[in-house]
DNA sequence: CTGGGTTGGGAAAACGTTTTCCTAAGGTCC
DNA sequence: GGACCTTAGGAAAACGTTTTCCCAACCCAG
């Protein structure tokens, strides 16, 4: 009654139900030994000041302020976004917040962040880079809090959560082994990211293992136009499916499969690489594609870094497994 | 030195220096009155420390909490990113933190999310939505903090920031004008987005001005396919320009036109809306579009957020100028 | 009745800051 | 050399919780 601007505290609780305020804390809580009608006389002079405990001061006690960070390097990007999706859906069933942090690639932003995030107290950090090797910061290390890396790569007793590229382009050469292919073509990206080179050992060692010879291998940029040429390149021998390292680059070869008047899949079967729905619902024929499953490896992510707020301490690189999605282009 | 489990505390600096807390407290923030050479002893032991002031503390008695929250209704999509990267930007500058909660329109959703982060005393609260029509939640009238909608529109008195649909329309449609084009069709999205609605205002404005009958005006759904489909009912009679209501209309367009046989720009100039990166490079050939701005929109509505939170009350829903990106469609 | 065990609930310390006094020491002026 | 200002820095309250005692009151048995 006396502020209606301040938010309604404990005092004001303990005062408008007649008990102290150590009293409505047990009762907001559960613990301590309240007699049943105490309890029930707290709980609705709670809900009748709209009562909301400030979890900063809850904090300030406990020494966990109910948030982690997220320091992302890609502007939040294609790959982030479902990542972010999973993450936070898993931690706010905690009551766990989570702070974004873009530093894209910028190291002096990256510790600005950094200490922003420290001083507010979080839990824990998420770090995500995009997609081409890199070291992680030096300065994450020795940090008072866990730290898992997704989508990217850690130090030494580090967690890391990554997509298995390699399980994945098994998955979907060997699909395209049991649709009766032989001449199976690899069209991917720039070989200096780890998952191209990871996606290429997954392919080949579907087609050795199937006793089948590797078809060509072509490495470019990670763009439709790559994709468009490099097709073009296989036009005068043409393999029977092409394995590509991303959607993008499917997209094109399929585009210059059309072009040339050949058929997909009839003719020349295509599968994509991460299930980009706007690439793999506008191309002709749908592409199949393998998904990452971002947004359970961002889930996963969740659920470790909480265990590790209350104390796990699970290390290493984990790669989760990809699925084959199924379309017409193959 | 004690417990090195333990962050320091202003009380271990304090200690270390021989000073008072209240001392360390003023050197810290360069209050109150103390000679050079202790603020210079405890600042030379707080950097000895590696001390780091806790924000939890200070926000217990300062009232703000310096972390706001972000409420977004499309699960951090394609829109959601960019304007996320500008508001992260601009409030990081003022140390400000960003919570990020996705509410998938599911008002249950929502609510705890709302419920959670002001618990968490956020000091300011952003509200993104996706594109169609829709009230935001009742829930969100009457908080005690301010609230910003960016890319949504809030009620009465709320200040809300959008793209300037309609001027981009026109910019669009002007820039076609200029270059000579005379039969302007319009294939765009669906006619329950408001956004819809204010392009073709913006495209049928610029024509009026121009003297300039209307061409068709086609609505579908938001997708390549339906730009390939609408492009395809228009050739009996082309026009000689199209102004499209997103990129994905408009590269499906760009494909029938080169199916067709026909030369883009040369017989069909072509501009889209978004300016999606992936879209318009991709594009053959590469597409004009209009560029909402979204990350400006992002960092525009940061500042008035922090400015909000400082004390002041803005209101009215505001466009941002849109900009045209010229490129060889057109 | 008295004494011991329960039980319900209050008082107060603690968390890590900021800020408002307040006091002691030193300097200045006559 | 005393009265008065400064000035530097300390003590303590305050922010809103949780939690650890601790004390009253009640119950029941002897």
């Amino acid at each position: 009654m006396a502020d209606d601007r301040r938010n309604p505290t404990i005092h004001d609780v303990a005062r408008a139900a007649g008990v102290s305020i150590g009293t409505v804390s047990k009762a907001l809580n559960g613990t301590g030994s309240l007699a049943q009608s105490t309890r029930d006389r707290v709980m609705t002079t709670v809900r009748a000041l709209n009562f909301r405990p400030n979890l900063l001061a809850k904090s300030l006690h406990t020494g966990l302020s109910g948030s982690v960070g997220l320091i992302s390097n890609d502007s939040f990007g294609r790959f982030t976004m479902p990542i972010m999706e999973g993450l936070e859906r898993v931690l706010s069933e905690d009551g766990i917040g989570v702070f974004m942090a873009n530093a894209t690639d910028d190291p002096e932003r990256e510790l600005a962040h950094l200490e922003q995030l420290l001083a507010k107290q979080i839990d824990g950090l998420v770090v995500t880079s995009r997609r081409a090797d890199r070291r992680p910061s030096i300065e994450i290390q020795g940090l008072p809090i866990p730290v898992i890396y997704v989508f990217s790569q850690g130090g030494e007793d580090a967690l890391s959560f990554l997509p298995d590229d390699e399980g994945g382009a098994r998955l979907a050469t060997e699909h395209l082994i049991q649709q009766g292919r032989t001449r199976i073509a690899h069209i991917t990206g720039p070989d200096n990211f780890e998952a191209v080179r990871l996606r290429e050992i997954g392919w080949r060692a579907a087609l050795t293992q199937a006793n089948l010879p590797p078809g060509p291998v072509l490495h470019g940029p990670w763009s439709e136009a790559w994709g468009r040429e490099a097709m073009a390149r296989l036009l005068t021998h043409p393999p029977d499916a092409i394995f590509c390292g991303n959607d993008q680059i499917a997209r094109g070869v399929a585009d210059t499969i059309r072009e040339a008047g050949l058929k997909c899949p009839e003719d020349i079967a295509l599968v994509g690489f991460d299930n980009w729905d706007v690439m793999v619902t506008a191309c002709r024929p749908p592409l199949t594609s393998v998904d990452m499953n971002l947004t359970a490896l961002g889930a996963e992510a969740g659920r470790q870094l909480a265990a590790m707020i209350k104390g796990a301490k699970p290390t290493g690189t984990h790669r989760l497994p990809c699925t084959l999605i199924h379309r017409e282009s193959t």
